[in-house]
DNA sequence: AGCACGTTCACGTGGCGTGAGGGTCC
DNA sequence: AGGACCCTCACGCCACGTGAACGTGC
């Protein structure tokens, strides 16, 4: 699939299966914000599509309404950003680690061999 | 509030300025889970209570249906978990780092000051 | 005996999907 | 000139809240 796939609303609703209109519908609610031509016809990406795909499955498999769809989207938005950062975190900590564990051994190598060139004392 | 309260359901529904009914049909949805006494009746503790107050607000203010109360409090749940292990994490990761430095300058107050007992050497 | 509880069924309202009508752009 | 786009309005269905009917426990 293209990434930078561009589908005007009948085809776009023909491949995720919906009513064009409902399309209308969602991007009036803000669940969707396909961009537009010159001419103010909408044009949805594939990213579009695959939104679309999830509010289908949230809709029709487990039956929520539009408000609880938008506020699902948000959560898990925000759910993955913070597994991102707890993610994040946990790297930036081990490598902190890291670094301290080998400037360590770095000092101690020094003290112990006469022949490395000295390093001023603390 | 007294954390052992136990409310009836006709008590419980006009604390929360709900239906009675309304209550029985999100136990029956699985949406709260009082406690029942031998014969039967409802029982409904403080934690049951702010527990409809947050169910009301979805329905009520943010209009979802119960699908989406449903899933809303799963993700809030799953949510709040994951921030509490981002703070345990960060927090190990401190200690570990602390721990770590601390043990690194000991090493070099040894190799300095030939007055602290010896530690052999690797 | 009476009152609040239990369950089940019925009704009304509102949200949402679907379609039709009319205007505009290529 | 035709077809697909735009928007708005109208209909139908289902979810949900509310109430009534009827039986049961204290």
């Amino acid at each position: 699939v293209n990434d930078k796939g561009r589908y005007m609303i009948s085809v776009a609703a023909e491949l995720v299966g919906m009513h064009p209109q409902t399309l209308r519908i969602y991007e009036q609610k803000g669940l969707v914000r396909p961009t537009r031509t010159a001419g103010n016809t909408r044009l949805y990406s594939d990213a579009d599509l695959e939104r679309l795909r999830l509010i289908q499955q949230l809709t029709t498999e487990l039956g929520l309404n539009l408000a609880g769809v938008e506020m699902v989207l948000r959560l898990e938005d925000q759910l993955s950003r913070m597994q991102r950062r707890l993610e994040r975190v946990e790297r930036e900590m081990n490598e902190r680690l890291r670094q301290v564990e080998r400037e360590y051994k770095r000092e101690l190598v020094l003290w112990e061999d006469p022949t490395l060139p000295v390093r001023t004392r603390r």
